[in-house]
Parts: structure tokens; sequence; C-alpha cells
DNA sequence: ACAAATGATACTAATATGGTATCATTTATT
DNA sequence: AATAAATGATACCATATTAGTATCATTTGT
């Protein structure tokens, strides 16, 4: 079904990675060694995630990424959002004839209210939530 | 987030053609001219829902298709699985490394419940409901 | 015999996703 | 000042999925 997509989860990976890490800022390399994601995907990842105030970056040796948020303050939904074009609700699946309009399209109507509950959900998935998941497992 | 394809969006048309109306057997060429469909797109979509027996089939002159399931026994879910092979359980989004084990991974675990939510949703909405919802709204 | 239908199947086209490579710019270090 | 280590921007390529067409074979009513 994919509800998310490989940039998501990667993005996702670095993120955790960056939250559980004690170092301040982090290299593409070093992220790399932590996830072994392809180095110059991770790389343009991290690029867009700092355009979009996940990260801030910083130039020059010494230089990387140092996550901008709190870890319960950063959600599925936004990593999605920002990787996802598709997140946007889907207009009209025919081009019109099967409903009389799309206003009252049953099929589009029971779709949508489906799209606006993973919505919901992903919304609640925050990386805290994922860090403290794996945080509990470990202690069993 | 494409819960759905075309294919599927496409196949619902055609059962819901087909459920109201009064013919019994229909062509492709009759559903075309209801749905508006591509037509060969339209029989290629109506022949796989022949083999997977939403309808049967009548070959030669005076044939085409016949609804073989009452509209209250056919789900979404019935005819996404036949077009979305992806509706089956994601597999590790990363390779390794992020998490332990594929067993205990948080990302996919809490994905996983919520394509088990859509899943079930899917499985709620009949052709039946489909139907109903238009009426319904006819009246007003 | 013929025309009107589906069956089977191969092929093409479009789009989305996943991923690489390269040059420009910045900056810490020496 | 020179250098090396980093990101920024961006163009490009590869792969997979989805969407759609075309064609020949077979069946069947008239
Ligand atoms: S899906 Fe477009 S009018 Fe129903
Ligand atoms: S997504 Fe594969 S181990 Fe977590």
């Amino acid at each position: 079904m994919k509800l998310i997509t490989r940039h998501t989860a990667y993005a996702v990976g670095a993120i955790l990675f960056a939250a559980k890490s004690k170092q301040d800022i982090i290299s593409v390399e070093e992220f790399y060694k932590g996830t072994r994601i392809p180095k110059a995907f991770l790389r343009k990842i991290l690029q867009i995630l700092s355009k979009r105030n996940i990260f801030s970056s910083f130039k020059g040796k010494q230089g990387g990424f140092r996550l901008r948020k709190n870890s319960n303050q950063i959600s599925l939904i936004d990593i999605a959002d920002i990787f996802q074009e598709g997140l946007k609700i889907n207009e009209c699946f025919f081009k019109k004839k099967l409903c009389d309009s799309e206003k009252n399209c049953a099929l589009k109507k029971k779709i949508d209210d489906i799209e606006r509950m993973v919505v919901k959900e992903l919304e609640s998935i925050t990386i805290a939530s994922l860090l403290n998941y794996n945080k509990r497992r470990r202690l069993k």
C-alpha cells in the first residue's frame, strides 16, 4: 500500500539516529556509518530536511547537520508531507460520468475519509514515540 | 496517498454500472457508453474481474459480462486485492542497520498497524454501500 | 458463413520513485 | 594564503509501477 516511501523512511532513520546521538553536529559521513543509507541519497534527504527546518546545516570543515527540533515535535506526517506530494487528497478517479459530480461521488468521499484517518494516525506517531517503543522493547 | 489505483476505481465504476443496470449481460461496448472508461482498458479489467469470479463472461454474439455477486457481497478490499499487489504488508524499509531486526522495528510496526486499519475500512465499503450513498443524496 | 463478442497476451507510454554525480560555495585548520 | 572537508544546488540517470493499446485466437448467435 505504501503509506510511506523510502524517502520518508530514510528521513525518519536519519532523524532517529540524530536524536539518539550525543553528538551535536553530525556529518553525512557519520550519518552514513550509523544508518547505511546510500550516502549521496542520504545527503539529498538531509539537505531537504534542512530546508524544511528539521535540521540546521553547517558548511565547511567540521560541518554537518544538527537536529533542530525536539523529538516529540516531529511527527511522521511532517516528514511524509515533505517527501510525499501525494498526501494531498486525491481528485476524481474517473473523468466524470460515473458520478454526476465530484461533490457527491460516494467512492471519493469514502476514500477521502480513510485518508484523513491515516493522516491523523501519522500525526500521532512522533519520533519520540518511535524511540520509546524501541527503548521499551530493549528492557525485556 | 493513493489508497486505490485507477484500475481499482475503474473496476468499481464498472461494477456499480452493472449493479444499477437492469440488463442481464452487458457488453464492453455498453459498459463503455455508461462509464466512458477507455474501452480497451475497461475490457482488460473486465476480463480480470471475470477470472476472479466477480463477473461471469459470455463469448460470442450477444455476449458480455454478468455480475456474479450481490452488491453487498463485494467490498472495496476484494477489488483492491485484485489490482493492487501492494496490499500485502510492506517489508523492511531499510536494509537493516537502523533497527536491530525487522521484528522489533518501531516504524514498521506502527505503519503496519495503520495499514491494517485501512484494510479493515476498505472491507467495510461494499458496492451496496456506495449505491446507497448515492441514492440517499439523490433524495434531498 | 459471418459478424459480434470475449480470451489471451504482448507491447508501449507515462509517471513516480529511487538514486548518482558534479560543480559551486563555505569554513576550520595549518 | 592554501588546503581539505564539508554542505548547497542542481542536473541527470535507473528502475519500477501504473496506465493504456493492439492484435490474433476463439466462441457463438443469426
Ligand atoms: S470519482 Fe470522480 S466523480 Fe466519482
Ligand atoms: S524498517 Fe527494517 S528494520 Fe526497521
